[in-house]
DNA sequence: TAGGCCATCTGGTCCT
DNA sequence: AGGACCAGATGGCCTA
């Protein structure tokens, strides 16, 4: 606790240890202390806390403490003791430094749980599960584009899941809207689907029948619906045998694709409304919103037979919808 | 209360 | 010398 503020470091400058010397690069505070000088019995019943609280300043004060013919006045025993406290400063700037540097890398971490498939103001996503679900991210896109095909959902969260918390694959699969119960995270960090699989009812609009959707993206899980049996050997089955996002880079045939622009490929589910379309450009429940050049006539990313987005999708305003509704008008 | 997560401090190392 | 980066230690907060 300060017993009394930074003015110790005045009796650096002034006598016993030298005349007055100019002042003109003192600061507002140090020349209020001048004008209301402390008293100098409080010099001498400062702490040892305050003296550290001080010695900063203190220091830097005695670098400039010169007199008339700004030869260093003579510091005498003090010099030790002004080296540890140098150190001491160094100290407090180092940690200084370091906190902005981790904060700066907080910042970063934040940017990224934004543009990973599940982010949540209020149910942040822990560093080390942001780091492992953006890593498995950027495998099930590379798996996607290498495929050539619309991926296989629950491949997908599979593939999303991997090597996550029990937890994070609930939050995960929540916000892909399936039910976080069939995805188990087992001790090796793999993830079991012990559903009924509900690949129709995110992917209403089959590649077979594109004009007879089967059911609405709004549909749940545990509706009604008529499941098309989960077919396990999906577009990154290949890739697992031997491999996996724990491993090595996915295998590409051929030049890598530019990289299609995924940016709020998934909803955020949890996400205030206010939130929702500051951070992603378009936010969606499960649906890949490739831009203009992505999106071909063989895209693996299905269309409602009025050419609008079938699966729930918030814009964030209607310039960006019309955006993105353009090339399917053409 | 134990465990997970986090922020911060700290000392060491490397680089400019 | 000083800054960036890193990893270990520590204590606080939160939750099951």
């Amino acid at each position: 606790m300060l017993t009394i503020p930074f003015e110790e470091h005045d009796m650096m400058c002034e006598p016993p240890f030298g005349a007055s010397f100019p002042r003109e690069n003192i600061g507002e505070q140090r020349k209020q202390d001048i004008l209301h000088p402390v008293p100098d019995d409080t010099s001498h019943s400062e702490t040892k806390d305050t003296e550290d609280e001080n010695s900063e300043r203190e220091e830097d004060e005695r670098d400039v403490c010169h007199d008339d013919n700004e030869h260093p006045k003579r510091r005498g025993p003090r010099k030790k003791t002004g080296r540890a406290e140098r150190v001491k400063v160094r100290r407090h700037e180092a940690n200084a430094r370091e906190r902005s540097r981790m904060h700066g890398l907080n910042d970063a971490l934040e940017g990224l749980r934004k543009v990973v498939p599940c982010y949540s103001k209020t149910q942040k996503l822990s560093k080390i599960e942001t780091l492992r679900l953006a890593k498995n991210y950027i495998w099930a896109l590379s798996e996607t584009l290498s495929a050539g095909k619309r991926p296989d959902l629950l491949s997908f969260v599979q593939t999303l899941c991997k090597g996550l918390s029990q937890p994070t694959t609930n939050l995960v699969a929540g916000c892909l809207q399936l039910n976080a119960r069939n995805f188990v995270t087992d001790h090796n960090g793999e993830v079991a689907f012990s559903g009924r699989p509900t690949y129709d009812v995110l992917y209403p609009y089959q590649s077979s029948d594109m004009g007879t959707p089967t059911s609405h993206s709004t549909g749940t899980i545990d509706g009604t619906k008529t499941f098309r049996p989960y077919n396990y050997q999906g577009p990154y089955e290949p890739f697992y045998e031997g491999a996996s996002p724990e491993g090595g880079s996915p295998h590409f045939e051929g030049p890598l694709s530019p990289a299609m622009n995924f940016n709020g490929i998934f909803s955020l589910k949890h996400e205030d409304p206010a939130e929702y379309g500051k951070n992603c450009h378009y936010g969606m429940r499960y649906c890949g919103v490739p831009t203009r050049g992505a999106l071909a006539q063989n895209s693996m990313y299905r269309m409602s037979p009025d050419n609008q987005f079938p699966y729930d999708l918030h814009l964030r305003s209607q310039s960006i919808q019309d955006e993105i509704n353009a090339p399917f008008h053409n």
